[in-house]
DNA sequence: CGGAATCCTGAGAGATACTG
DNA sequence: CAGTATCTCTCAGGATTCCG
């Protein structure tokens, strides 16, 4: 199977989905901290602000990466949650989260001690589709 | 092993390293397609300037994922390799070529079947460190 | 060949205030 | 609570030319 086959570079594609500042951070925080509402990201990404927030959510949403549920209480509730698609993107968050843990332990951790991926999340290698 | 042990996220650190536009395509030329050298990327990255070109690879030496070497000819030649940092960037971008050929089969491949990595490349998962 | 030097532009991000 | 509405502004990136 060569590289003819393509028509267009999946990376550069992949890229374009996700490589906007404050993406990944949005799935990062729903698949490992579970956050599903707009003011949990706001208070806990760092320095990202109402507006590119709300544009984020909405690119992520047209591109099928995540959901959005309306709950007609008051006050109104709205969560946020990952679809199939969105979880699928995991792995690529573990392989960036493990790429900093192996070459700056010191900037990442509190002990400056190096981890792998499989001691921290206790999770193994993540398979390529 | 909790989360508490983060000082800084790996995520966050690893985004600032390769989240800027061409980075991952500059690495990805290097790493599958055995590009070296200035014009090779000029020529075979899309959309790209000599400009922006040379900022990046200026940040990716910098940042150590790779090495520039001067060879005084003439003309002259310059020949730019990964690290063995840099190599480690290869399981995102395996990651990165997943997720496209598994949910973007249709813009991906000329015959819109959706292929593995593993068919394609030929390669099984990348190990997580 | 491998860039550096200019000049230029606009998308996107920051800050803040406001609203249903 | 979950967003809009402005308004400002920077700087990444584009286009082009030139240089050792």
């Amino acid at each position: 199977m060569s590289l003819n086959s393509f028509k267009c570079c999946p990376i550069d594609n992949t890229f374009k989905i996700i490589g906007k500042k404050f993406t990944m951070h949005i799935i990062r925080n729903m698949a490992m901290k579970e956050h599903t509402r707009f003011n949990q990201f706001l208070d806990h990404i760092e320095e990202i602000n109402p507006k590119t927030l709300s544009a984020r959510l909405k690119e992520m949403e047209k591109a099928g990466l995540i959901s959005r549920e309306v709950y007609d209480e008051t006050p109104i509730r709205v969560e946020y949650h990952l679809t199939n698609k969105g979880k699928d993107l995991q792995g690529i968050l573990l392989q960036m989260a493990a790429f900093s843990m192996k070459h700056y332990p010191k900037q990442v951790f509190k002990d400056g001690k190096a981890r792998t991926v499989k001691q921290v999340f206790n999770i193994s290698s993540p398979k390529l589709n």
